[in-house]
DNA sequence: GCCGTTGTTGTACAAATGTATAATAACGGA
DNA sequence: TCCGTTATTATACATTTGTACAACAACGGC
């Protein structure tokens, strides 16, 4: 006889639930919010729609642990991109960039999922969380960079101002380019970005020398 | 007798497509993308759901429509704010600073009506084509108003990179804004956006100075 | 080899959705 | 006052959705 093969593998729950984790952001990317409902998810993952609601309370929980997971990639691969630069501030800030602006950031799935993410801000609370965090994590570590480069170079400059504008620049760039690449490009990004930092070096930004408060 | 009161009133269909598009834009900004359904929109016009497909093709165009629209207003808006300021290319700046970060235009409201274009414009053809239309618009107003400023202060910059820029930056701090305002706070967000002008009278950017291509 | 745990399936059902259709009636013109 | 146009409603129907439920079976422990 042949042996017959199991109708289904069982997974540990953490296992599981990262496979259904991705195969939301594949739903994201290609459906949009709307069209993310626990069947689609179910059917990308090839499991039950049954199973989703075993392992997560909704949509939206599942939602949430999604954007945790997608936020600590995208984290990494700044940080990575980072760390592999030389030990001086300015060096890391322009490898921040740079990685800033080519996959797997510079990516419209990425931002089709993370619009859905946006969008979920103001009515979900889990959502929200993660939102924060993600955020404040992203602005504390640039704030580092350019405090660090302002130090060297002995430019008076708030430093965590500096950040609020350069990671509204980086995430402004970041949004229009994945969504309409044809008005301008990533080498457009890239010079509009690595200006700020030139000019950062060159003492600019006096207005922004007092500090805050 | 009493006199019969109609049941319902007829509209032209201008008209009654303008109300369809403001209930829109409404379900959009409470119910998000997802929520916006044929339905939806018909009650909060208080009309019948075959109303809607009478004088829209579905839920997709009626949102088209209404991208027309909002985009139309927030572009007014902070046309008359320029047109308000005495006539100085650094004044209107700062008069279109000014009206960007504050209602109707600082509104989580016209956020989340936004988002949901924003996540429509890659499936959604008539979507790309109105987000062209209001971008490419507002970026060049922007770009005029830089490049006058530069001239006048005989700056040599490339204002259609700093208008990408700066416009960018302002796109950033609006949407983090909106969608988080316990991070920073509006008063942040305009001595960013002031301090990029004082950046740029001042001589500044001179990273960006070279013609493009 | 048996057995219990529980991850997983399949089905069922109520609610919500888009759309098509025929019936209705408001309003302007004659 | 009547009449025709057509904006509008009401109804119906096929789909899709979330969720609950009972039955199933894979895997580890004994």
């Amino acid at each position: 006889m042949a042996a017959p093969e199991p109708r289904f593998t069982r997974d540990l729950p953490e296992v599981r639930r990262r496979k259904l984790i991705e195969a939301t952001a594949q739903c994201l990317a290609e459906l949009g919010y709307a069209g993310t409902s626990v069947r689609a998810v179910a059917a990308r993952a090839k499991v039950s729609p049954g199973l989703v609601a075993h392992h997560f309370k909704g949509i939206d929980d599942l939602i949430v642990a999604t954007y945790d997971h997608v936020g600590q990639r995208v984290a990494e691969t700044l940080i990575e991109a980072m760390e592999s630069a030389p030990d001086d501030a300015e060096l890391k800030l322009r490898a921040f960039i740079d990685a800033s602006f080519k996959p797997p950031v510079l990516d419209r799935d990425l931002l089709a999922i993370w619009l859905s993410f946006w969008s979920l801000v103001r009515r979900d609370s889990g959502v929200r969380r993660v939102h924060k965090k993600v955020y404040s994590d992203y602005r504390g570590r640039l704030e580092e960079l350019i405090a660090d480069i302002a130090h060297v170079r002995r430019v008076k400059i708030d430093a965590h101002l500096a950040a609020l504008g350069f990671t509204a620049m980086l995430d402004g760039l970041w949004l229009e380019l994945c969504l309409d690449p044809t008005t301008f490009s990533r080498e457009d990004a890239l010079r509009i970005a690595h200006a700020w930092v030139d000019d950062l070096v060159a003492g600019g930004f006096r207005a922004l020398a007092v500090k805050r408060n």
